[in-house]
DNA sequence: CGAGTTGATTGGAGCGTTCAAATGCCATTG
DNA sequence: CAATGGCATTTGAACGCTCCAATCAACTCG
């Protein structure tokens, strides 16, 4: 026996296969074996071969790896500036992200595009350099280039968000806004609310659209009018403030907002007009960014499961890897609402 | 001449050094020198395979070059969900770093340390298995681990951010928060106001206490009081309108807030007692969230410079790699302030 | 004019791993 | 009893690159 049982050797430099393979007295092909294909061994010469390996710390060696198999086990994401105050969101599913590729064995490599331009030049390097065995591609806007041109090289990717226009191609993972607003209207519902107004972006953009129609079906389901009860404002309160007016005038007892930053427009419409809101008029929001949980009165909104996102993104991505000829998957994820105090019963 | 003057080879595989060598008619190791050393080979000659490479669209193999130099050109970046409204910050810090990592041939490989436990064995992993060559540390709390762990084995690493306690050892790059809200107080006192107010976190984390420490010195040096002119409060509106509501009581015409969390607070204290923000009392902020383009009137907030911030970390660790014994350098960036409308002279 | 010096280029080996094919062993089998 | 086949393991080569030492030509100098 060497010297300690357990602990790797205190000087040598990295321990490599062969190493391995001499201690335990076999080849080092058959310690390779024991690691990618263990049921070739015979299971007393497994056992040995894996206990050697752990008395000796061994990790196999990624780049001699790589080199001869032509996989990194590497996800690269293009990493661009979040528009208007997504941060927050996409700052939480590249955690969750990468702590789902790590439990793949796979880690997240990193690249920027420069804003603006989505060129295609990070990735021909990524892959070209690093043999990265996938992407994941997240805001991907309308008319996205990547896409067709990754399906055309044949490199596995997947997309967070659905393309809201143009031909769907690919896999994607996607929250379910509609859902969201959905299950808002729902909540507020029952809680006895029946003027439920509605603030969106302006019309065009698909995700607001998306969650736009999850109020209107819901409102309808109810059998409660959505007309004259819909405005729409770009993401800076001084204008959502302007526009949710009209809505608050014809009496609205609560308004869903298609995020948190146009809630808080509402929460500051409320004040100008003497209402509090929370008390006078429930508000909910969208996204669950940190300020919803800072704001006074706490902000109901719907929460994106992120890191449920994340983990379907790994998954699609190793799904298409391993079947390049399957049929695409598509993924819709369930949103959940977080009631705070910004939701109370009407005239309470 | 082969059938296109420069666009690759259509069909056959990847291009290789070795490929390159036979068509320029030299040996694979000119190959290797044009592209490493090129000062080694005749300028013919140089120019003779560099003309070669771009025809064949040549690129060297990253797992090749990592397996024989064990330099992988990869640095390593542990992401951990971003604490309270620091995700903005976070995320563009990281698209700068990435790019600035990728200016210097460098790419960005992230892991997920599990929440919590700042553990080590995922730098230990990131070594041994892909070679990082150095690590970006950032969030380094007080008694972080990690900096002691990699300088006893020599990893280089940077950090963003200072420690606020302890031994200060290893590079670090950090915006100087104090010179943020000396500028701030500057700019006040140039537009006449002369009670200025400060409502920062609660003492003891050295982010806050940084920036409450250039407040107090400018406003000294302006032989302006401090004294009741303070208030601390967590990253919550509530408690910060609780907060700073003594301030404005004593008649303070100007606040300025550690976070545009807190400022948002000001502006909703503000708001509850019929003042307007931006008008009758101005707020600076800081950090520049995108929330403080977006709130009505805009704030104006101290701007951390972290394009700089990622640069300058790639920087240092790269200077680090090439001299791991020079003495450590440390590098304090200036943040910049950016006027909105929150800042009127007094009494306009 | 041969020995030494410099500058440009090449050959061979090896980084750590896995692939494809070969080997040895043993139990079946006609 | 030689031939067949299955199993466990080994052998040799290769992935694409760079290190190190060696080669070769051209030039300098006593």
């Amino acid at each position: 026996m060497p010297r300690s049982p357990n602990a790797p050797s205190p000087k040598a430099g990295p321990v490599t296969l062969a190493m391995v393979a001499r201690r335990a007295g076999v080849s080092p092909q058959t310690v390779s074996n024991a690691l990618n294909s263990p049921e070739l061994l015979r299971s007393e010469t497994l056992e040995r071969v894996q206990r050697t390996i752990d008395e000796m710390g061994y990790r196999p060696h990624r780049a001699a790896q790589t080199l001869r198999t032509r996989s990194s086990k590497l996800i690269g994401y293009g990493i661009r500036p979040a528009p208007g105050n997504s941060a927050p969101v996409m700052d939480r599913f590249l955690h969750a992200l990468s702590q789902a590729a790590d439990e793949a064995g796979y880690r997240i490599l990193l690249f920027a595009s420069p804003p603006g331009n989505a060129s295609l030049d990070g990735h021909e390097e990524l892959i070209d350099l690093h043999s990265v065995d996938g992407f994941v591609l997240s805001g991907t806007d309308r008319g996205d280039p990547r896409q067709a041109w990754l399906t055309k090289r044949g490199i596995p990717f997947v997309g967070f968000g659905r393309m809201w226009s143009g031909r769907q191609i690919g896999d994607w993972a996607d929250v379910d806004g509609a859902s969201g607003t959905d299950a808002a209207v729902e909540h507020l519902v029952a809680l006895g609310h029946r003027r439920i107004a509605f603030l969106g972006w302006p019309r065009g953009s698909g995700v607001g659209d998306d969650r736009a129609e999850g109020w209107q079906r819901a409102m309808r389901r109810h059998g409660l009018p959505v007309r004259g009860r819909r405005a729409q404002s770009v993401d800076d309160t001084a204008s959502a403030r302007a526009a949710v007016a009209p809505l608050l005038d014809t009496g609205a007892t609560a308004v869903i907002a298609a995020s948190d930053m146009l809630a808080l427009g509402c929460y500051q419409a409320l004040r100008e007009r003497k209402a509090a809101p929370g008390k006078d008029v429930a508000v909910i929001g969208f996204d669950d960014s940190p300020t919803a949980a800072l704001l006074s009165p706490g902000l109901s909104t719907v929460a994106q499961p992120l890191e449920a996102a994340g983990r379907e993104c790994v998954r699609l991505l190793l799904a298409r890897m391993s079947e390049p000829g399957a049929p695409p998957e598509r993924v819709l994820l369930e949103p959940s609402l977080v009631v705070r105090d910004s939701t109370p019963a009407p005239g309470s």
